[in-house]
DNA sequence: TTATAAATGCACTTCCGTTGCATTGTATTT
DNA sequence: AAATACAATGCAACGGAAGTGCATTTATAA
């Protein structure tokens, strides 16, 4: 079990107070975030130290970047087995309609999808929509 | 075959010059456009006019939307079969990193996803990143 | 033709992502 | 410890896209 502090060195990414926060507030949430929900959990915080700070997380996969079609980009930590920059390990999102929040279905891979010939697949975004577990109350 | 005019009083919407122009700019283009797009291909129209009647389309299932990703919405007309509004007759689209054009490859439908207990899929949104034909020359 | 309602155009706002630049903070070298 | 170099932060601002309010024009119906 490594601390906040060696993971980052290992990544070669400074420590800072700021980014022992903004790591921590990620590693509570359950469901993904977007630069907002950071924005207002710090509100004596920048916009933009937040969002490089999760650019810098990203290139290091350390969070990666969620696209659920609300507009708006929310970010996740990764997990252990996550391999988020490996295509083959690609985990699906949920997004609920209802409480809009978005969360990794990590245990929940991508099946492997067909495409025409000539057509060569590099990434695949899924996102199914409806509602999670917390709203439906099944 | 009927034609546009049928089809849009069908659906209850009203034939104006310009729709009969956005839905044959949309008809003749093979990939997902922006409304940026439709507003250069018609530098006369104002962005609302086109924002609108796209929203007109879509409410009547005439376009279907697409979010690929790129943070910009893009929009297609629904083909014959396309059903988008049916879960289980969902097709999936495809962005090339390359051109950055998005094509629905209707004839591909979204294998079922499964969820966790508890979860109720409404919708599903898949898009798979790559290289298209035309780029890839295979 | 007139009355009614919808479609269009213009102006404007908001939100998010992003960048430039000055300032602060951290680490390294002397 | 002081000086240097460089990275992180904060502030301001820009740009693109989505969206809204309202006045005007156009189309349908009476």
């Amino acid at each position: 079990m490594q601390t906040i502090e060696q993971l980052l060195e290992s990544k070669n990414i400074r420590v800072t107070a700021m980014r022992l926060l903004i790591y921590k507030f990620l590693a509570e949430k359950q469901v993904a975030v977007t630069l907002s929900d950071i924005e207002n959990a710090f509100d004596k915080a920048d916009r933009t130290t937040l969002y490089r700070t999760v650019k810098t997380f990203e290139e290091s996969t350390i969070v990666h970047q969620i696209d659920d079609g609300t507009g708006i980009t929310k970010y996740a930590l990764c997990e252990k087995g996550c391999n988020c920059d490996i295509e083959t390990d690609l985990h699906l999102h949920f997004h609920c309609n209802n409480c809009n929040e978005t969360v990794c279905l990590t245990e929940h891979k991508i099946p492997q999808i067909k495409v025409p010939n000539g057509f060569i697949s590099e990434d695949i975004n899924l996102v199914v929509k409806g509602v999670c577990d917390k709203c439906s109350g099944l």
